[in-house]
RNA sequence: GCCCGGGUGGUGUAGUGGCCCAUCAUACGACCCUGUCACGGUCGUGACGCGGGUUCAAAUCCCGCCUCGGGCGCCA
């Protein structure tokens, strides 16, 4: 395995040997073309009927569709194949046969729905654009990681079994921990902010959340990967610099790094890095610009949520991303706070791409009384997040952040229909396995 | 949580009461073919989600169940 060459690096005359899947067989009667894949590409195996030892012929031909073959013998240029390279064998290994009928066909000549390939995303990976996906995915959060380094953040990791959830209990998945009650973490916020008033001041974790919604669409996952920051002596003005600068690191990375699978995916010619710079609309202006589009039947007031319709026909008039800032305070969570000259408008925004809903953020109640007051607004017991409020006794300073869904900036860049296509086994209403 | 639309060979589809012991592509099997690159050609195998009902007749209509997808709400 260690003299093991791959297909891209294989050079006319070298003696080689190459491993991977039978990605196809023609056989045109004579001569028969057996395509190898692996990770880095395809290269074509020659086999000459008349030429060569029929066990081997036999051997070459005779197995199926994404077998694992090993094949050894001389690479020759030749014109005529598909990469200018073809390898004649001396010898053929059949390592790992493959059953003949295949539940998805990794050629992409046929295609199939996506349940189907997520039920066998090992072959669904076989393919190169699928495999570009993922490919472009590290990359993204390569990216982020790297941007967030550079403006002065620690890396943290956060429980994902907890005692109480963040915003109330009915959303969290319940787990059973040695007996006692316990759910799966919907967010990593209020630990985040616990870090951020240690003299760590500065903090992002890329991690896991899970949500118990019952939704069935194709922009939400009920596991999903969140990019989350949070900053001390940060407002929600400075949170939202530090989520434009990573989305568009992002872009940046993928722009300079994965030209390879923008051109498997398609998007070789119209991917581009977003203008600096996004709009900050306030949610006043946001609701009059929406209502101006004549989009929805009943116009909204101040103190409506933004229904979907809304803004979709605002993402497609701007057509670049944009905040939405100085929501009313009541529709945004307890622990954004209040502008200190109008309670009524909080430092909550939202990072809108064109097609959704991409970050969360605020400045946070930092004082200690407007928090528990906070808590007992939202009728949560201050006593069960105790844990969380006792630190503001002890010196927390102002603090901002957000939270970045993973994969939705994975599928806005990419252009993806479902947000199932940015995860490896998305974990959805129905989808438990793989 | 509410609402809507689907489930046909391995895969992806056509078929809206009799024209269907079901179309096409691909895959699979057999044979022919010495430069394919979605190779080509000939022949063949293979399917109406499950259960009940209506009808002379059901893939097609009705009911229940299972299952997949989508819209809204909510959110990342």
């Amino acid at each position: 395995m260690q003299d093991r060459t791959h297909a891209a690096d294989a050079e006319p005359g070298d003696d080689v040997t190459v491993a991977g899947w039978v990605h196809e067989l023609r056989d045109l009667g004579g001569i028969a073309f057996l395509i190898l894949r692996d990770s880095s590409g395809k290269i074509q195996i020659k086999f000459e009927k008349d030429e060569m030892d029929e066990a081997l012929v036999e051997t070459g031909l005779g197995v199926a569709r994404e077998s694992v073959v090993s094949v050894s013998g001389r690479v020759e240029e030749e014109p005529r194949a598909p990469t200018d390279v073809e390898v004649v064998p001396e010898s053929v290994e059949v390592i790992a046969p493959a059953d003949p009928e295949l539940p998805l066909d990794p050629s992409g000549k046929v295609d199939a729905e996506l349940s189907t390939r997520l039920d066998n995303r090992t072959l669904d990976l076989r393919k190169e654009e699928v495999q570009a996906i993922f490919e472009v995915r590290a990359e993204i959060l390569r990216a982020a990681r790297e941007r967030f380094r550079a403006v002065g953040c620690t890396e943290i990791t956060t429980p994902k079994i907890v005692a109480t959830g963040t915003e109330g209990g009915t959303e969290l998945f319940p787990i059973t921990y040695f007996g006692r009650e316990a759910f799966m973490n919907q967010s990593p916020q209020l630990f985040k902010q616990l870090i951020a008033g240690s003299n760590v001041e500065r903090v992002f974790e890329i991690g896991p959340i899970f949500r118990a919604e019952e939704h069935n669409t194709p922009r939400h996952l009920n596991e999903a990967t969140s990019i989350d920051f949070e900053g001390a002596f940060c407002d929600d003005g400075d949170a939202m610099d530090v989520a434009e600068e990573v989305v568009r690191a992002a872009y940046e990375g993928v722009a300079e790094n994965c030209a390879d699978q923008l051109e498997s995916l398609g998007l070789a010619e119209e991917f581009s890095v977003p203008e600096a710079s996004f709009p900050r609309l306030t949610y006043e202006e946001t609701i009059e610009r929406i209502n101006a589009t004549g989009a929805l039947e009943e116009p909204l007031v101040w103190g409506d949520d933004l229904p979907t319709e809304g803004e979709k026909a605002l993402g497609e008039e701007i057509g670049s991303h944009y905040f939405i800032t100085d929501w009313p305070s009541e529709i945004k969570p307890f622990y954004i706070k209040d502008h200190d000259d109008d309670p009524e408008v909080s430092t909550g925004f939202d990072l809108m791409h064109p097609r959704m809903e991409l970050v969360s953020g605020g400045q946070r109640e930092h004082r200690y009384d407007h928090l528990v007051e906070g808590f007992e607004q939202q009728g949560l017991d201050p006593e069960q997040f105790e844990y969380y409020t006792e630190m503001f006794r002890y010196g927390m300073p102002p603090h901002a952040g957000f939270g970045l869904g993973g994969e939705r900036l994975i599928m806005t860049i990419l252009g993806l229909e479902n947000i199932r296509e940015a995860v490896l086994f998305p974990r959805d209403r129905q989808r438990l396995s793989p």
